[in-house]
DNA sequence: GTCTATATTGCGATAGAC
DNA sequence: GTCTATCGCAATATAGAC
């Protein structure tokens, strides 16, 4: 097995299983076991257990740089919401495990959360809210609306419906081809709720 | 120490921690330290250390019954809807953990989730969902919303909003003397983007 | 009902052979 | 770079004295 194959698997075994246990639920043994590598490898290649932890949150909340790109595209700040909205859809579903390490980090924080998770996550909120200004700016939004408030409330809806899927999988249907319609729900709420 | 105040104090000092660090993250040592009683107390008065967890989120959990009291005052559907979002922002004053075993539980789900936490959550989306149903009856709602689907962006918009508190601690004021701005805000937003 | 002492298992990490 | 063997410690749980 060449050095980039046991790290780029360690990687892929440890991201479900935290995810889905927790960084305390889940122990070097296990982890090595289901990569199918010695256990030394974990220390070999990253220096600990809390280290490939960390390893893992990097690589999922690189994908949250993606959010600054709705900002290049010339759209008026609706628009943008729309493409901030879409995306995000999106990337939970190419992204299974985000979320889970997103709202785990944020109730049960290791050191990682300072350090990864919460930069990453406020990025996002500066720049939602800086659109929502642009939208006040420009006489498209209600100026009487808190902008972080009003961001945090979009961003809300479309995060806790996935977060609530476990309790909701008998109650709506999370099939992808029904994302358009969630995304077209959600966006005329937001509208209805934010615009003049 | 007589026998109720051993067990009392054991679910009293285990709320914060579990809540803070999930289950995995404490140990029954830290538990009884920390409460100042013996070691096989935990064993004693509950059978183990999961058997107390699942009593913190019983605890925990049987505050959510309250929801139901929404549907008891006569109120017009989006009346009770402002009763929810307020008497859920008072829950997580006076309940300052109940949040963080919401989201732990969902995130990382413990043998407690089928038992306690699923059904809890489900009661009161199917509350919510019937409310919005009654909006749509009388004809106050716009009938091609989808009633579920509506009320877990509600459910997010507010539940996102404590769940981000880490993060956004420096960027919005979280002192419960804003909680009337809050609700007002959450509940104009909503309501612009649900009536006919 | 509360204590000490301990049984048993599992943990993360690493030394040293190959 | 990968292996085995093991160190040192922490985990939950309980037996048995008081």
């Amino acid at each position: 097995m060449s050095d980039n194959d046991c790290r780029a698997i360690l990687i892929a075994v440890a991201t479900p299983l935290f995810a889905e246990k927790g960084f305390h639920g889940v122990s070097v043994r296990e982890l090595v076991k289901s990569a199918g590598v010695n256990l030394s490898m974990i220390s070999y290649y990253f220096g600990g257990k809390e280290a490939l932890y960390a390893a893992v949150l990097t690589e999922q909340f690189a994908t949250l740089g993606q959010v600054a790109d709705i900002n290049s595209l010339g759209m008026d700040p609706l628009g943008k919401f729309q493409r901030y909205i879409r995306s995000t859809v999106d990337r939970y579903r190419k992204n299974p495990y985000l979320l889970r390490f997103y709202t785990s980090e944020l109730t049960n924080p290791t050191p990682s959360f300072e350090l990864i998770v919460k930069p990453a996550i406020r990025r996002v909120l500066l720049i939602l809210q800086e659109i929502f200004r642009e939208g006040i700016a420009t006489g498209q939004f209600r100026q009487e609306l808190d902008p972080m408030d009003t961001i945090l409330a979009l961003a809300g809806m479309i995060n806790f419906y996935f977060l609530l899927e476990p309790v909701t999988q008998e109650l709506v249907n999370h099939a992808p081809q029904r994302d358009e319609i969630l995304v077209t729900h959600l966006m005329d709420i937001f509208t209805r709720g934010v615009v003049v």
